[in-house]
DNA sequence: GTTAGTGCAAATGATTTGCAAACAG
DNA sequence: CTGTTTGCAAATCATTTGCACTAAC
């Protein structure tokens, strides 16, 4: 778990722990924002320099908004999967489908493609949001 | 084909034949400087209000860059469809599947998502650009 | 003529980076 | 101590916008 020359600050583990806590995905913004709300001052730049280093690592699941901002959220499953998100409240599932990763496969197969990355997430309103349309 | 309101300017046909010939997905930039090196003067700004409209209107194709440019290309299909992007060359495949279609329908019922919308690209290196690593 | 379209330069906004000070191990 | 990490402010960079001007129809 502990990474080769990774020192543990206050602002990392405030960081982690900010990111236990959350269901939804949130940008490097909100995080900085929501740490602020708590009284626990962290650099904007930390915030993304830590995202940015937890990405690598595998750490955090990253996915972009439909206006280009990165969202981030602690991987709950450790394998390869995708994501249903809340447009409006940010709230994810995590999703597994053989018949996805079959699909990649086979196409990038059938038209010679090699060194595959995909991405596929499914946007949409949760229950709770499409109740409140403008919760 | 003509859109309400909408003027036919020297600008707009340069840039829609300059996505005409092409099988790549091009970035605004790309675009805009394509346009100059033929000596074809248009403004950057025109560039991206030129390809924001052809989105709204479903004219041009939109996918998002690894690291989050737009890149745009013209429809070959009417129909909705996903892409095979080679990421050192840009030419692009189009791909249908119903099996994915199904997934994303059923992923959003299952978890009583509505309003729904979904993204899935293929970014590999197609067959020429596997050959030379580095051209 | 009207009104939409254009170019330019300035404004945005998320993300990155330079660098000196602060801190973990 | 010694090398990381941080914070801040300045720098990037794609994209957007304000506005006076030009050109379609």
């Amino acid at each position: 778990m502990t990474v080769e020359g990774q020192r543990m600050t206050r602002q990392r583990g405030a960081i982690r722990a900010a990111l236990e806590e959350q269901t939804r995905f949130l940008s490097a913004q909100e995080l900085h924002a929501a740490l602020g709300a708590r009284r626990i001052r962290v650099g904007l730049a930390t915030v993304y320099r830590t995202l940015q280093a937890l990405e690598t690592q595998g750490e955090v699941d990253v996915i972009r908004s439909a206006d280009g901002e990165s969202l981030y959220r602690l991987c709950a499953a450790d394998e390869h999967h995708h994501h249903l998100v809340c447009r409006t409240c940010g709230t994810a599932a995590e999703l597994h489908s053989d018949a996805l990763e079959t699909w990649v496969d086979e196409a990038a197969r059938v038209h010679g493609f090699s060194a595959i990355t995909h991405t596929a997430e499914i946007f949409g309103l949760c229950l709770e949001c499409s109740d409140q349309p403008r919760g």
